[in-house]
DNA sequence: CGTTATTTTAAACAGGTGTTTAAATTATTT
DNA sequence: AAATAATTTAAACACCTGTTTAAAATAACG
């Protein structure tokens, strides 16, 4: 394996499980047992490290996950929203072939971006992959033409926290969840139980006053 | 006022808008204007600085919730979800009567605390203010009483998330809603726009399959 | 082989972190 | 007013941070 993909992969170990800020160098080069200058060497900085460590996920997920979308939009039958978020599902837990764990640490990484480092990462993403968030945008509206422009922005912000915030911390609700129901639940189970809530959340009725 | 005050109001600035572990105790002494070394002697340390900035909210906040939801479970009536969520609004505005900004303050660093420092402050809050949630999961239990132990388990997580999410980075979906729609919002506007989207989302049908 | 490139290495850099110390100052109490 | 206690202060502590440097090692190419 390169240095740089060493590198990689154990900067998503420890940004997926302590954040950007939370996560030295030094932790990372010590796990890829490379040495310490070889990240600003391969990669510049550590900023550029954070954006390579997002890329290698996104160039993966963003076609799939566009494509999904898209099929969904095409056809001429009515949707549900629904039917919406769960074609985030299958591009998601691909994820997990495409690396060990792929589809938690995702998530979790997604989550780190969105607190961490005061929004650079979310501009990061909305300019690098505006395509997915559009299609996303247009399924929403094909299965709720109702929904205003404002109230879209509201509940798609709403159900990004949902996900992102619930993801960053799934690790730590799966082990309670395991505790207290008895019951052995992993990440896939998470995305099951988080869609009914965003469909319905999103699908709100309007409010008139 | 005090030095201590002093150093509260500088730190829960901080905290909210960068983070616990994204601002440095030098910089809250610099803004609040004291000594350096006051933090280590009125505090011990930064970690008890921050559950301090925590309690000063809390300790404000934790009655007046805690009664406004045993009101709602107390009467015959039946009560919705709604209802149950709205319980929230007057405690959380009545921060602002506290505090200049109170509300959106402690909603920002209630956010801070659920992804920064590991989880340690969300350990503090559940085991220091335990009522506020056992009375909250009870008026949800009466609004919704189908709802399986482990249904409420994971919704109300997902909805802590909605909102925690979402009030750390209010300001800046307040600015883009602005710039975007032409409408000026406030942190209340938010809340009435949450509520609707998190009583649908706890509120949605159970999985049977 | 010998000569460039590329990569790896140890060391230092400049600056930041939370915390501690002991002396100086202010408040309180006797 | 004198003695004690509480607070503030500047300085240093030990350690960690991302980044840079120049020399050493390895790889690629003519």
């Amino acid at each position: 394996m390169s240095t740089k993909d060493k590198i990689l992969d154990a900067a998503e170990y420890f940004f997926a499980d302590k954040g950007f800020n939370g996560t030295s160098l030094r932790e990372i080069t010590s796990k890829a047992e490379v040495n310490l200058a070889a990240v600003n060497y391969h990669f510049g900085s550590k900023k550029e490290l954070i954006k390579s460590v997002m890329s290698r996920y996104m160039n993966e997920l963003a076609p799939k996950l566009e494509f999904s979308l898209y099929k969904l939009c095409d056809s001429n039958d009515d949707i549900s929203l629904e039917e919406v978020f769960t074609a985030f599902v299958k591009p998601l837990l691909s994820l997990n072939e495409f690396k060990e764990n792929g589809t938690s640490t995702f998530l979790q990484l997604l989550g780190r971006g969105y607190t961490d480092s005061q929004g650079f990462l979310r501009w990061f993403l909305t300019t690098q992959y505006p395509n997915v968030i559009s299609n996303f945008v247009n399924a929403v509206k094909k299965a709720y033409p109702e929904l205003s422009a404002e109230e879209m922005f509201w509940r798609l912000h709403f159900t990004m926290g949902t996900v992102v915030f619930t993801m960053s911390s799934s690790d730590a609700f799966i082990d309670i969840a395991a505790s207290d129901f008895d019951k052995k639940i992993d990440i896939s189970g998470v995305i099951h139980q988080v869609i009914p809530y965003v469909a319905a959340g999103v699908g709100a009725p309007i409010i008139t006053e």
